[in-house]
Order: C-alpha cells, then sequence, then structure tokens
DNA sequence: ACGAACATACCAACCGGTTGGTACTTTTTT
DNA sequence: AAAAAAGTACCAACCGGTTGGTATGTTCGT
C-alpha cells in the first residue's frame, strides 16, 4: 500500500486510523487478543508510526477509551432523545434509543470500554480507569434527567437519580454480554424493555391499599 | 517444587487443579492474557500434564466453562433462597443471595463464563457456546420459581418468566462490569437492589385511580 | 507388562518494542 | 527572504523474550 498520506492526508491520519481500527477490532477480539500487528494491518499504518502515536500497547488503550469517550459523548449527545418537555419522557426516550441501535451486528453496538475493562481491571490500571471514566462519565449525562423527574413527580425514593443512572449502564453492559454469548442481539433488547418498564414502574404510584389517601404530591402522568 | 501427588494425591489430579487454577486466573486476567504456564503454574504442574490433560488452550476454556456450570449448579442448588414458601419470596430471595455473595475481592465474585464470553465470542466459538450453556443453564433455574409467582398473582404481562430470568443475568453481568471499572463492590450491590425494587414492582398490583376497583386479577399492561 | 498420569526438554512462530532512516513541515537564524 | 536547524510523521527491518504446542521420557497403579 503506498502511502496515502502526503502530511495533509485525505482519510485521517494515522493516530486517527490506529483508533478506529482499535475500536473494532478490539471490539471483536478483545485486547489481549488484539496485537499490534493487528491493528496496524487494519489501519494501513507500520509499526514504526504506531509506536510514534504511542508509547505502548497500553498507551493505545487509554487512549482508545478516551477515544471512545469523546465519540460517543459526541454522538449522545446530538441523539434525538433529549426533545421530550417531561423529564421522565427524556429518560425514557434514552432507553428506547438504546434499545434501537441495538442493530445490525454485534460489534457495532457492543460497547468498547465495558469489554476492555474486563480484560484490563487488574493488570492496566490506566485503561480501567480511562473506561470507568467513559462508562460513568456517560452515566452522569443522565442523572439531571432522571432528578428532574423525580422532582417532577415529588418523589423522595430510597434510591438516588445517580444509582438509576448507573444501573441503566449496568444493564446495558450485561445485555452485551448476552448478546455475544447467544449471538443474538433479541436477548439484548428484551433486557433493555425490562429497564424501561423498571423506570416506568418506578415512577408509578404505589397500589392504594383500602382505606389509604393517595399522597397528592405522587403526580401520576399517564 | 517435588512432586505433590502419588497418584492418589491429597489435593486433586492435575486435571483438577488446572480446571481450579484457570478459575481464578482467567477471572482476574481475562481468557487471552492467561498463558498455559500461568496456569501450570498456579495448578503446580507442568506444561507436559497440561497437554496431557488439554488438547488446546481453548479445550482448557471449554472445560473451565463446563467446570464452572457445574460448580455453581451445585452451589446454588445447595443454596438457602430456596426455603420460603412463596415463589415470589424464593425469586426476591435469590436476588438476596446474590447480593449477599457479592462480598470480599472481584476475582472472588465475578462471573468465569461472562468474563471469557466477551473475550472469545468472536474467535473461539467453542468456549462461546459453553459460557452461554452456564449462564442460560443457571437463568433456566430460575424460570419455575418466575412462573409460579406469576400464576399465584394471576399475572398476564407482557414478558416471559424466561426473559426476566435472563435479565437477572444481564443485570448481574452489567454489575460486576461496573464493579471491575470502579474497583468497588458497592456500584454491583446498588444494581442488584435496583433488580429487587424491579421484581417487587412487577408483582405489585397496579396504582388503582380515585373510584378504581382493584382488579383481582392484576392485569397488567404493554 | 501396560496404559494412564505425569515430567523434561525443546521448538518454531509470534509479539511488543527498538533502531535507524526518509520525507516533509515549521521555526529560528542570518 | 533565504538558509539552516529542529521537529513531526512515518516506514522497513530487525530483536529478544514469550507462547502454544510437541517429542520423548519416567513413574505408578493394576
Amino acid at each position: 500500500m503506498p502511502r496515502p498520506t502526503k502530511h495533509h492526508p485525505e482519510r485521517g491520519d494515522a493516530r486517527t486510523r490506529l483508533l478506529e481500527a482499535a475500536r473494532s477490532v478490539i471490539r471483536e477480539k478483545g485486547f489481549a487478543a488484539t496485537t499490534v500487528d493487528d491493528l496496524c494491518a487494519a489501519a494501513g499504518v507500520t509499526k514504526g508510526a504506531f509506536f510514534h502515536h504511542f508509547d505502548s500497547k497500553e498507551a493505545l488503550g487509554v487512549a482508545a477509551a478516551a477515544f471512545w469517550a469523546e465519540t460517543t459523548a459526541a454522538y449522545f449527545r446530538d441523539a434525538p432523545y433529549h426533545a421530550p418537555a417531561a423529564p421522565l419522557d427524556r429518560v425514557l426516550a434514552y432507553v428506547d434509543f438504546r434499545k434501537s441501535i441495538i442493530d445490525g451486528d454485534l460489534q457495532e453496538f457492543t460497547c468498547l470500554v465495558g469489554t476492555m475493562v474486563q480484560e484490563t481491571y487488574g493488570s492496566h490500571p490506566a485503561i480501567r480507569d480511562a473506561c470507568a471514566a467513559s462508562i460513568f462519565g456517560h452515566a452522569a449525562t443522565l442523572e439531571p434527567d432522571i432528578e428532574a423527574a423525580m422532582a417532577a413527580h415529588g418523589m423522595h425514593a430510597g434510591w438516588t437519580a445517580a444509582s438509576l443512572a448507573r444501573h441503566t449502564q449496568a444493564v446495558l453492559q450485561g445485555a452485551f454480554i448476552l448478546a455475544k454469548a447467544t449471538g443474538d442481539r433479541a436477548v439484548a433488547i428484551e433486557s433493555v424493555e425490562h429497564l424501561k418498564r423498571y423506570i416506568t414502574l418506578l415512577f408509578r404510584p404505589p397500589a392504594t391499599e383500602a382505606g389509604d389517601l393517595p399522597d397528592p404530591t405522587h403526580r401520576r402522568r399517564q
């Protein structure tokens, strides 16, 4: 492959191409099983270029997690689920959106950092931290809507907005694992539907026992 | 290290020791990053013994998943959560039990097959299938109690007992990932508590509007 | 005696990382 | 403004340790 870049390359520089290659190859094979040569071949660069941009394979892992955090943040920031006026509807629209993007091949909808952190949490703390920042940074973007929904429904629950936000990510990560095990995304979609049902039930006022007075601070919405 | 086995070894034969070593080492480092030498060292055997019992590293992965399925099946079969008389209480007791065993170090409570399947689903179908059998085999043990609970509560839900059983496993697998990312099991416990809340809400009769009569057959929609 | 259960020694391929170099751009000096 | 110096981006070839796997024993129970 003749040099595609003349330092004003048309298809991105080597660093970006390596990060994009890492995104797809690591999602398919995992971090440890992905060799530096794999990444170089997928990116169409040589090893020299790899180690020019990254001090080590571990450094690439950290950069790949950061790259993932950036690109997904932009993707979700521009996604349509922020439109609904009611905060609870935005939360539910997020879940629906996550469900809708479980489509195509496994390596297209699964989570790079969820995959990587399982392999690296013990041996590569730097990668683990970068993955954690991506996961919990994304979870944190859900908190304002959840908190607003809790306020709008006058809830004083035994759980926090932050913990529910984290739980949504746990369900998604677990759904990806089950999908990888079956090779079928249906089982992932199923779990996301359970998650949506959970959130719906959380914000539904409790059943009134005979003799109970409905709590007027529990506003219902549907 | 002088030979510890005299063919009636006191601490198990080489095959079992290798499987036990695989259980702990792979949970810590992942499948790909675990070398055959790692396993031999942890088991206190030589490579000759390894390849006497397993045709390849992949074959060990399959056997480790099967070993995991067997040992966990026995562990859960004898666990105390089967005691409650009411089926829903047994389901909730299962969730409580899973919560209670999230204790100690990460590699002691996380799931071997959940870790392995992420790395191997693309490259080692045999391991993936063995992992899937373990996960969904365990999920299936929950179905009778869930089904009995649905019947006892007269539910006609938009979800099946099997799908809820699978969802519990998704939540657990996701909880393990988050725990690995933070290094703190608290976030895993939190998600299991959300799961318990979900199941509780699922089986709670819907809110009654003012003037509504509680429906004795707790109909469910959606 | 014979096969199952190990051990020892070894290998070829592979893998992360290095070396030394080229082409091009930017900055500094004059 | 031109030349010199320094820096960036990348490449091809190479290196030494590691890895999964093998070939060939040796021990032990029956």
